[in-house]
RNA sequence: CGCGGAGUGGAGCAGUGGCAGCUCGUCGGGCUCAUAACCCGAAGGUCGUAGGUUCGAAUCCUGCCUCCGCAA
């Protein structure tokens, strides 16, 4: 393991502290960059992201930077990164300036969360969800200016599973690019990896999500709420007005249903679930919450809440 | 000190100064060819916790613990 080149690590969610933590038990980890702690929680608490944990606990030098846009705090990262032969970029979530890009002799390698140039930006994940889809994937690339527009080194598949939400698709994908990444290194370093040129023409790109994305429209189809609630898990979740109150609902299962008027309508059906009326088809959550409980399934719901039945939502 | 909601029999909720209640579940019995249906009955709670106010506290005040929504 000695012989094997250094590198440095640059991420900051979940998804980078996975993969950090198998890259570290195979190569030498010279240092960690990562974020800054961040208030985050009901207290405002200054929150360490997931990168900075692991690191922490694998003992790894951490270097906790704001930017990298300044001279100064990139005459810091080059002494930071000494020893480094290559960068290893996986969700950092901020754009290196070339000065940067240019630090490593082996260049910035970057893990994406899709088959590029497919679903290039912020929710790779979450979009091949939310647009159906059986498979995604993961993709090491070397970093160019442009977002996620970088020469391709290698790509696997992962499949996406009928009940995957985000979270558990993006474990998948977290695993499959750690291996993939261990997997492309060696090659890399030995200089038989041939970057391919990606091709842009056929680049789609995703944004951040935002919060209104998770309000339910019912005038959609039951498929495509039913995708939402698991792309959008865990945040922001799909919610919906009720009685003056958000309501948020967890994971649902989709009925066909003969075309529906009154789109948002509840009604209980034989079998004690709640079926709810879309622009296409039937809705059946599993789980409700209201704001101040817990999410609770829909029998304990009924339980304290009946007076949901024959109700109209949204 | 970011804003706010909530802790009440096994579960979900109501009760906001004076006998602790509802729905569901559980147990026993009945009805029925039969049932997750229906009828009758029963068990099960020191009302999160520690103090305070009061003739009297689930209810008002204070501290603490736990859970959750918003914001970030």
């Amino acid at each position: 393991m000695a012989e094997k080149p250094g590198v440095l690590f640059m991420g900051t969610p979940e998804l980078g502290a996975t993969i950090l933590r198998r890259l570290a038990a195979e190569y030498r980890v010279v240092g960690v960059v990562t974020q800054p702690d961040r208030p985050a929680g009901r207290k405002n608490v200054l929150t360490p992201p997931p990168v900075k944990l692991t690191a922490l606990d694998l003992g790894l030098p951490i270097l906790q930077v704001e930017s990298l846009r300044s001279p100064e705090a990139q005459a810091t990262l080059r002494q930071f990164a000494a020893g480094a032969e290559a960068f290893i970029v996986a969700a950092f979530g901020m754009i290196l300036p070339v000065a940067v890009l240019e630090m490593p002799p082996q260049k910035c390698l970057n893990v994406h969360a899709s088959l590029l140039p497919a679903y290039r930006g912020a929710s790779p994940v979450a979009q091949a969800i939310l647009d159906g889809l059986p498979e995604t994937g993961v993709t090491i690339m070397l970093i160019e200016k442009a977002l996620d527009a970088g020469p391709i080194l290698t790509q696997r598949q992962v499949s996406i599973d009928r009940n995957d939400t985000q979270t558990t698709l993006m474990d998948k994908v977290a695993a499959t690019g750690a291996e993939l990444l261990l997997d492309t290194l060696p090659g890399w370093f030995a200089g038989e990896v041939a970057p391919q040129i990606q091709d842009h023409n056929r680049a789609t790109y995703t944004g951040i999500i935002k919060k209104e994305a998770g309000l339910i429209n019912w005038n959609e189809s039951a498929a495509v709420i039913e995708r939402k609630a698991r792309a959008y898990d865990p945040w922001p979740g799909i919610y919906t007005r009720w009685n003056e109150q958000t309501l948020k609902l967890g994971r649902c299962t989709v009925v066909p249903l003969s075309p529906g008027f009154n789109p948002g309508q509840v009604e209980l059906t034989e079998e004690g679930q709640l079926l709810i009326t879309t622009g296409d088809g039937g809705l059946l959550p599993q789980s409700l919450q209201l704001p101040g409980k817990k999410m609770l399934s829909v029998e304990q719901f009924l339980q304290g809440y009946r007076q949901i039945i024959g109700t109209r939502l949204g």
